[in-house]
DNA sequence: TGAACTTGCGAATCCTGATTCACTTCTTCC
DNA sequence: GGAAGAAGTGAATCAGGATTCGCAAGTTCA
């Protein structure tokens, strides 16, 4: 039995793998889903168009993979930035709603993938997992909030999807045309404190009451 | 010169086109814009696929007319309800959101292929202009409260995407598995209920500093 | 070296659904 | 009735991008 694959083929092998996907993520983030043929991404990786096809079955399961691993990456950082448990809830839901935001400024391309650009409906399930995951992550950070007692009893699953939602939308329009520094400051700033208001805090329920 | 268009051919034509928009439009809410092909939309309508290109260049323009319809007329209703320039905009806002959730929990299919189904480009553009009023909708409403006094100064087009944005995100999740009755009341009242919390309200404000 | 097998190649092929077009049917008006 | 033109038909064609596949090149090991 002449051949046997080895741990150098191996590494090989994850290597090509690994700069397909490198290739397909670099082309989404500079031409959006849209230019992300199988062509281009194989182009840009400097392979022929049936090598992607040695290491994934379709176009749809190649993206995603790029989906989720940029998906992933995006959450982490929210989930980490949000995590300080010890922290009032309010502070954290404003944490998390400036990374979210600053992040979808820097790589407006990228985000506007991710978030709303049309894509096949296999790769639409890793969005809508994308979503899925900053909405828990808010949630954890409302139940928390309830928890303690800094705000009242609400539907934080819902609350937590309006603020996903809600920085989403308002950030995909500017994402297209990013004005300067100011005015993308302001923006982060807004929106932070609009987040803000929106939490059922106990101290302005009970003053309002 | 024998043949020359009349009032009744030029009725029928006109009716024939208004049969396929309503077909295209059935089509679209009830099994999304995913199923709506020309050869759907032609059976539907009892038409052969070719008489769909005699009153339409393509299916883009067909479909933009479509969406541009069901959009004016879902725009329609909010702008209605925010509309009522004598009460205080937190009322109007809350009008505005109630009237968005429920439209949406009633029809939807529909509401998702407006809000958030991949689609052409051209019939994205409607998807956008649709955003666009409704955000602007609110925009007004919040405008008119600054000026009154009832709000604190903010980015008004901003709270009115974050506002537009945190509705859908919250319906497009429950608008396929919508719960009975009761839960579907529940998640209106919720959203109206943040939307208002997020307002900038003078008095909020005071008593908070 | 060479048998057994993997990876890389890219032009040819396939697929799916929009679009066309030669033809038939219907209207109008002399 | 019949010429001129419009509307309706649907099988055939087209488009463009994913997918295949026969062949070449590279690896492993006896």
């Amino acid at each position: 039995m002449p051949y046997r694959p080895t741990e150098k083929t191996e590494a090989r092998k994850a290597e090509t793998r690994e700069r397909i996907v490198a290739a397909a993520l670099d082309q989404v983030a500079e031409g959006g889903y849209a230019s992300a043929s199988v062509q281009a991404v194989a182009g840009r990786a400097g392979l022929a168009v049936g090598t992607i096809y040695r290491h994934f079955p379709s176009k749809a399961d190649l993206f995603a993979e790029v989906f989720r691993r940029a998906s992933q990456r995006e959450l982490d950082v929210i989930v980490e930035v949000a995590a300080a448990v010890d922290r009032p809830a309010s502070e954290r839901v404003a944490a998390g709603a400036e990374a979210f935001s600053r992040r979808a400024l820097a790589g407006p391309v990228l985000a506007f993938a991710l978030l709303a650009e049309p894509v096949d409906p296999a790769v639409e399930s890793e969005r809508l997992r994308l979503r899925r995951g900053y909405r828990d992550a808010f949630a954890r950070v409302l139940a928390d909030g309830v928890e303690s007692g800094e705000l009242e009893a609400h539907d934080v699953q819902t609350l937590a999807a309006v603020l996903v939602g809600g920085l989403g939308e308002a950030l995909v329009g500017p994402l297209k045309a990013h004005d300067g520094r100011g005015r993308r400051e302001a923006l982060v700033a807004s929106l932070v404190q609009f987040c803000l208001n929106s939490l059922p805090t106990r101290q302005v329920q009970e003053a309002a009451a």
